[in-house]
DNA sequence: GGTTGACTTCGAGTGCGCTCGAAGAGAGAG
DNA sequence: CTCTCTCTTCGAGCGCACTCGAAGTCAACC
């Protein structure tokens, strides 16, 4: 089989246990299905949707967008253009992101050679 | 005069004046100076360490390693070294940010670009 | 049939980085 | 002199995103 526990999931998309139970709650993952135990049963679709989840989190997508995002999905394909829109939002915010990074790491650059400057002046 | 009231310098560089306050008191930045009736007065070197610290912030350090950079800073020259070494650590994280971000950026885009596919096909 | 271990729900707790309100002091303007 | 404004300290509160403990259930294995 290539349905999973809950364990089985968490382990796949590198989040615990504890956090794929909230995102469901938070309404980031539509219900999962159950066995005859009441256990949840993650599709290899659910896992790709969590993947997907993980990658919005670390580009710094907030937990309500992403639940704004997952309500559109459920709606269908009436929604794509507002998922479109809510996509590349987000990439503009990214962008702007990884542009301020750079940046600021030309600041940390500049810090770093000025510390090896000093440390080669005090040499004997 | 250059110096600055705490309200001047929270504007120069971005921060509340709470803000700047709780740094002061969390020992990211030395005890500021004082007028006669005991309110800050901010020099130009104030500012700029505090707009330092602004980008190290950005970039993601976290405040117990901006107040140990803070810490080694007051110890003097001696301590260059360390904070060179501090300075490059955090720099290849902040790399490792950039390059996870492009990665997931790639995602973001495919997806901008399926929706614009779905869309397409959609019409009449 | 008993033990193990992963699962279930629920509500409470944590860590981080601020953010704010209250109460009061002092300086400058009218 | 009074008004207004910004400043002071202090401790409490907040928003976010988890994270955990407790108490109980169930399936699988010996």
């Amino acid at each position: 089989m290539d349905v999973l526990t809950v364990g089985e999931a968490a382990a796949q998309v590198g989040l615990t246990t504890y956090t794929l139970r909230w995102y469901e709650q938070e309404g980031l993952v539509a219900p999962v299905a159950r066995d005859t135990a009441g256990r949840r049963r993650y599709t290899p679709d659910d896992v790709d949707w969590l993947v997907l989840l993980t990658k919005l989190r670390r580009t710094g997508m907030p937990v309500r967008d992403m639940r704004r995002y997952a309500e559109l999905a459920r709606q269908g394909s009436c929604t794509v253009d507002a998922r479109r829109k809510l996509f590349e939002e987000h990439r503009d915010r990214v962008q702007a992101r990884i542009a301020e990074l750079e940046r600021d790491l030309d600041v940390i650059n500049y810090k770093v050679d000025m510390y090896r400057q000093m440390e080669k002046h005090a040499l004997p």
